[in-house]
DNA sequence: ATTTCTATTATGTTCAGATTTATAGGAGTA
DNA sequence: TACTCCTATAAATCTGAACATAATAGAAAT
């Protein structure tokens, strides 16, 4: 008995990616059919059809019934950022997280939100300010607005000690959203619950949160000084 | 014959969310096994695998040999967020692009980008400073260094009339990299370079890459004053 | 020359059956 | 109690087949 392995759908996967990278496979060249490629490796055409279709979702190839499977001639890999809770963040740091909420109050929807969130005039909305710490340094601002009639239960919670990100998370799981990174200078608030001088920049972090088509919050994370967001592709 | 369609995968797979987001299947439940949703749907086992992969793939439950399917209890979505070259870019928000070389010059590699890629001592690096302007206005200012042994014959390109990015991304396609996201400060050349008052918080992307484990580029690609990259998830 | 039909082709999806692999949980042991 | 060893289980994968679907090329008709 040798102890060879089997070929899977990931060998196979990752020799077609090789031949691209070395140009075996130029940019814009067609590849063999499922079935050559099955003859070829010894396995059956379902097992190519799996390995080429994981190149076509990651963007190396395109595959088209009847055209046949290319690759691309511009590759626009994805950065995939896993967006997590702050606290999670800070944990994973090995700091100790702390949470504060700053203010919370219910006012009539601003009208610049009514517009972005596309709600009915005179929509109630919570309005909170919170701060995240980590080991006591300010390292998160946060400003956020939910839609009462999204979630409405939202307005039995104080939010002392549960931050909203986290409550909402396990209110609403699996909602839909449109981020929005840019660099932003410290100004107002921001200067004193970050502990910055004025005009710092920032990284900021604003989201939209829809659930099932109905939107739910607005939020505007501020990261302290310095923050870096990170990733790999 | 009525005109109802066989159900496939996508409608199990979208049944199964539905059934997760209403709770029906609550956060850290166990779902029924493959074969029993075989049996439920009417369909063969491996469609039903097929269902839940997807659902795993997007982060929405998680799978274990034994173990079987569980809603996970904290969503960590994924936003994917392409990397397109600036071109591109600017040409989707119907401006014209204008590239220009700013400096490019052959020198030993510095200590810290040594370090930051491994490089071994006295390793030469192409060092290239150039802009990109959407409707002749500043969009981005891009500095980068080349790991001349990686990219042979990038000595004898001039990068005059094509940049950096694009030029790479034609010669080393589908590399792996490492992207960090900040706000800096408008210091030095970046002022000149993106007209902007010193101190104005931009916004930078660095990115490291590889091709094949080994260094390829480093580069640092900082924005326009006000750019926010959008995306959704 | 142009349109319309038709056969072909390669991928897309599904199926039933089978084997492999990781592992949760229990039984046995130190 | 804590550890190791087992075993049933559920997912992970592969197979070889079938049919569906979209795109294309060429033939036929206009």
């Amino acid at each position: 008995m040798t102890d060879q392995r089997n070929i899977g759908f990931q060998d196979i996967r990752d020799e077609v990616l090789n031949r691209i990278q070395t140009r075996i496979w130029p940019q814009g060249s067609l590849l063999p059919t499922e079935l050559e490629l099955a003859a070829e490796f010894g396995v059956a055409r379902a097992t190519v059809n799996r390995a080429l279709r994981e190149l076509a979702d990651q963007g190396i190839v395109t595959r088209k019934r009847k055209g046949g499977t290319r690759v691309v001639t511009t590759p626009v890999k994805q950065a995939r950022l896993p967006i997590t809770v702050v606290r999670q963040t800070i944990e994973e740091m090995n700091a100790e997280y702390r949470y504060a909420l700053v203010s919370r109050t219910l006012i009539d929807c601003p009208a610049w939100l009514q517009a972005k969130l596309g709600l009915p005039e005179g929509t109630q909305v919570l309005h909170l300010q919170c701060m995240h710490h980590a080991d006591n340094r300010p390292f998160q601002f946060e400003e956020r607005w939910i839609n009462i009639a999204a979630v409405p239960h939202v307005a039995d919670e104080d939010f002392l000690t549960v931050g909203p990100n986290e409550w909402l998370l396990a209110e609403v799981p699996f909602s839909n959203a449109e981020i929005a990174f840019s660099a932003v200078p410290a100004t107002g608030q921001l200067q004193d619950f970050l502990s910055v001088p004025p005009g710092t920049p920032l990284f900021q972090l604003e989201r939209t949160t829809w659930f099932q088509n109905k939107p739910v919050t607005f939020v505007r994370m501020t990261f302290h000084q310095g923050y870096q967001m990170r990733t790999t592709y």
